[in-house]
DNA sequence: TGCTTATTTGAATGATCATTCAACAACTAT
DNA sequence: ATAGTTGTTGAATGATCATTCAAATAAGCA
């Protein structure tokens, strides 16, 4: 036996920032080498694939939001309070003018939806657990009444998340200013009218 | 001198279905051969490039998405009527299987905006008098008193596109069903407010 | 200490890709 | 009609790509 010397998880962000800038099919194994400090070899021992490493690298994505989405809508203070900083977060993504812009998921499925079925599964599954896990908030807003419930919980979550969506989009078209901020605003108020 | 053979209109469109289906990328010189009827030589003589090519397309599918517009805000019904028409529209494309399920300038944006500068800056342009033919349509509303001034066209029409960029998104997770339909719905209440 | 199994290394491989090119064909102008 | 120009053809080119592989290395186990 011999135990692998990288860091997974370190790897796998590395991959993610290479994927999220160049897109998958542009990113080169060389890139890849040269991102996670990983011969190609061992890349291939540890996830068969390029694509295996997309795979990877979308799980670990998938991971790291799950866990900021956790930390933030802690239940320490009001639903919509918390609501309110998570978009507040989503706009200083969308305002940064590095790789964070853009979701790693919705690149992706932007790129390879078409072409990989299985690819295509995989982050269509990845995002209904977001929806869910954002309609459980939004539940949450209605039973503490901080929202009606002339609108079920799960029409405001499609509803917030195409707005979610389209934000990134147009954040690629207006980087500065502060459109963003106030699209964003208005989308909580929609949302939570 | 010698007259071009194809038609230039049905070669662009042609490319443009594939850059749709495979992005950019992946659309191989021997895809657009195939899709064209052009050989190889032949496009780099009109094209210069397959990014020349992806260019010609990108301005190709401006011009077809603004006839179209034009088509429907003709003028002839009131403002709301016609902006619930194209909204129509779009919701069908989202949920047809085929290509037109999305945007060949988001899809392009999406994958080459952050390697190419210039092909960015061109779709960004065109985005951009996408954006003044929909402010414009909302200011007619304002004028005709469809809708209120309290909100001006402006800033509407950004919500509008935020709106369409999202639907976009959504149908490649939920292209079956009417959620789309509904999302739509409520973004054309939430714009005409 | 040996033995087995797993990882690392980095060059080699073969496929695929965008692009070029030289021969050829069609059109214009003189 | 013929010279000059430009589009067409399709094979050739060289670069780049993902992937493989054999040798080297390290860890667990007896």
């Amino acid at each position: 036996m011999r135990i692998a010397e990288f860091d997974r998880e370190k790897v796998l962000r590395s991959a993610m920032t290479s994927f999220m800038d160049k897109g998958y099919g542009k990113t080169s194994m060389q890139d890849l080498k040269q991102a996670t400090g990983l011969h190609p070899g061992s890349i291939y021992c540890a996830f068969e694939n390029k694509r295996g490493l997309l795979l990877a690298a979308l799980g670990q994505y998938r991971e790291d939001r799950n866990t900021e989405f956790t930390g933030i809508f802690s239940g320490q203070r009001a639903v919509l309070i918390e609501l309110k900083a998570y978009l507040d977060n989503i706009v200083l993504e969308c305002q940064s003018c590095d790789v964070s812009r853009s979701c790693l998921l919705t690149k992706a499925l932007n790129e390879v939806a078409e072409q990989d079925e299985e690819v295509r599964g995989i982050i269509t599954l990845y995002l209904a657990h977001w929806q869910q896990a954002i309609t459980q908030v939004l539940q949450n807003a209605i039973d503490q009444k901080e929202i009606t419930s002339d609108r079920n919980a799960d029409v405001r979550a499609h509803y917030l998340m195409m707005g979610i969506y389209g934000l990134r989009t147009f954040a690629h078209t207006h980087p500065e200013g502060n459109t963003i901020k106030q699209l964003a605003e208005q989308l909580y108020e929609d949302v939570c009218r």
